[in-house]
DNA sequence: AGGGCTTAGTGCATTAATTCACAAAGTCAG
DNA sequence: CTGACTTTGTGAATTAATGCACTAAGCCCT
């Protein structure tokens, strides 16, 4: 493979990009032409020199003296990510939380179309949610090959998510978000997110009760979560 | 402050804690009563000398030779997380998100009950949702106070979720779960996390473009998340 | 044209997290 | 009771991430 050799970034660096991002695209709608590595640190909550570090991973893209310009580094960050393009993304489990997240615009205004939603049982396959039908997890395959979906995100229930992971996987899905409190078994050719609500408050829960214990002396715990790292 | 000195558990156990409570609350509903570093391990998909390590923290709870109780170890992390009680989670903003949240049963079932839900819009308040009525966010004071509140969740627009953490704090509250897509400002008294889905799926979006321009070699990302850390 | 000012980029020290690898401590069979 | 075997607990090595502090570059004012 004569490709050119990409750039490796690290992991939480990635995970700090689409943060940044984020804010850009704030102060892009604001009119703001131009930040520093400072101004950017304090938006983002985080450290200047990293911001500047992480940056540079993209390329040396900033004029010393003057900072980075906005749309420029927009167009940077979202090539790296691989958001110059739409990904689909189909869902697989059509409760609560499936069909708020195919409902949800934000999927779909950050260039994530859900295309499909599907469940296994046969009172939800059929019902129709905004602009989905719900179909059946049986037909995955075909939805996966049909709509050319890249993308599956699990809101079954904790029994259901193995399966649900193995069906997406044989119908040749590699990105999997999963918000199902297991953790799932999949080959490492697969990238797998889990999101685990019920985790995070029990994070919670630990610094608050730190907090209580040690007579809110505070100040211990970290700002930022693991889930958009600080 | 003649207080026995808290452990100081690294961050990244800590978040590694609730995700082998999940899985030791499996193995408990199927009758295990002991397992082994090793097999806690494989279950959570991570390095059995970092389950040790993890485990340690909270004490020398296994057996040489033998391995650890399950019942035992259950109860020992639940103390450290903090979860010998409940914790009363009001939910700001009643949009799709946060009305599934609402309703979402893994709250109440991992000790986290929703106890109110608030909007700014006039016509969602007085909506019921599941056994809530949703509330003016104005009043957010007097619900904290009413309902023993310790943890809000924000389920806003990137536009109303500044405001709503301000009114959580101002409220008395000093942990948040922030689902909308910006980063809060907040003094360091209060512990943030932050679940942004547009992030994860922007993460995924870099690995599987990684994967198509490399060929498909894979094998190059994380196995698991930052939320959940592996 | 030059000097002062600002800010990116980065080598290096530090800190945090992970993993290895082994001694210590226990079980169990005979 | 002894010796083989298992598995914990943890120092020490390694790897990853962070943040400092300085150099290199470019702008702007005079």
């Amino acid at each position: 493979m004569t490709q050119l050799q990409r750039r490796k970034i690290p992991d939480a660096a990635i995970a700090r990009l689409p943060i940044y991002l984020q804010i850009l695209n704030n102060l892009a709608v604001t009119n703001v032409l131009r930040f520093s590595s400072d101004e950017l640190a304090a938006l983002a909550g985080v450290n200047a020199a990293k911001v500047r570090k992480d940056l540079s991973y993209l390329g040396s893209y900033g004029t010393r003296g003057v900072g980075y310009e906005v749309t420029y580094l927009i167009y940077q960050i979202k090539r790296e990510l691989g958001l110059m393009r739409e990904w689909n993304v189909v869902v697989v489990g059509a409760g609560n939380l499936g069909c708020a997240l195919a409902k949800f615009d934000g999927f779909l205004s950050r260039g994530f179309p859900v295309v499909g939603i599907v469940d296994n049982d046969p009172k939800k396959i059929g019902r129709t949610t905004s602009s989905l039908t719900v179909g059946d997890v049986a037909d995955l395959k075909n939805i996966v090959r049909d709509e050319k979906v890249n993308i599956g995100v699990i809101t079954t229930s904790s029994a259901a998510a193995q399966s649900a992971a193995d069906a997406l996987i044989e119908a040749g899905i590699t990105s999997i978000l999963n918000f199902a409190p297991v953790v799932l078994s999949t080959p490492s050719s697969v990238s797998v997110r889990h999101v685990d609500l019920g985790v995070e408050l029990q994070i919670l829960s630990y610094y608050e009760q730190m907090r209580i214990e040690t007579g809110i002396k505070s100040d211990s715990s970290p700002e930022l979560s693991k889930v958009g790292v600080q």
